[in-house]
DNA sequence: AGGATATATTTCAATAATCAAAATAGTTTG
DNA sequence: CAAACTATTTTGATTATTGAAATATATCCT
């Protein structure tokens, strides 16, 4: 009779919130170690995973304005980390690769976060790896919302105060 | 004969970022939501989580300065979002707690990631969902690093780039 | 006890990230 | 072909974040 409900997905949230704290403190303890800031380390490693991507895309992924990623990417391409390309096709876009040294500078900078993680699971029981393995890319498939990548924030007006 | 070996952790680690990179992006579009910016965000929902917590851990676990800390909570405590409080025992340090309309603020806000997420877990078998919640219990635990958490960054003074 | 040292937070001044709005350049549509 | 649209960049702010010095308090040591 008691009216406290645990509800499981209510669990799962949790967990998934611990596991958002401790990835996004890793990687920007990671970005400070590969001397890039936060969000340059997210196009990069967006640039590295996708290969080639243009300027706007970027901007919807990293929910960045494009002015920000234009600034962001003009340093990246001062420091060779990678090239801008104008689309031949359409030649208002610009597309964005990794070169050589952008990608080292973020394959040898040493990732605690992952190394830990790697030790450990590779201690696990075999069942075990292949039952975290499939149950991570079902929690990616869950938050998997169109409308999180692209969609700009809808209306805010009816908030009265303003984030400073 | 293949010299390709598909590790088990890389597919975690490659999950894993997906999933990092769409909880940090919907992360940030709840902050405008609620009217926070992401970092004013984390450190509400880390008060949210832990209850009073000094000045000090929260620069811990936000792995901002404290310098940050002090002026992000200026902000907040203007806003009367949330309250300072010195300690008694060791009158050097300060608690923070959240205040009602602090709750409410990081409570009201509609996050898209979590009703989705939410909707699609409440559909899956029972079976499935207590799988998915004790694998990402484990998976938390396996990011476990004390290191982690507190330490300070080492050593990068042999990285002759800097961010900017 | 009391001076030296350590810790927690804040202040101050400077730097870097982000953004809104306007500008530019190219494309599609009617 | 002109009007409307799209992708990116420029410009000129504003805000977030920081390092270093300052402040206040606590602990340690002899």
């Amino acid at each position: 009779m008691s009216d406290k409900v645990s509800l499981r997905s209510d669990d799962a949230l949790i967990a998934l919130r611990q596991i958002q704290r401790k990835t996004e403190i890793a990687s920007k303890r990671l970005a400070v170690q590969a001397g890039l800031t936060p969000s340059q380390l997210m196009v990069m490693q967006i640039l590295s995973e996708r290969g080639e991507t243009s300027a706007g895309d970027i901007a919807k992924l990293t929910q960045l304005k494009h002015a920000t990623i234009t600034s962001l990417v003009d340093k990246l391409v001062d420091r060779g980390m990678l090239n801008r390309r104008r689309c031949t096709d359409d030649r208002r876009r610009v597309w964005l690769t990794l070169c050589e040294q952008g990608k080292s500078a973020i394959t040898s900078a040493p990732d605690l976060l992952q190394d830990t993680f790697q030790n450990r699971f590779d201690k696990l029981p075999s069942w075990h790896q292949s039952m975290l393995v499939s149950s991570l890319e079902r929690i990616a498939a869950l938050l998997d919302a169109e409308s999180l990548e692209a969609a700009p924030v809808l209306d805010v007006g009816a908030l009265d105060e303003r984030p400073y």
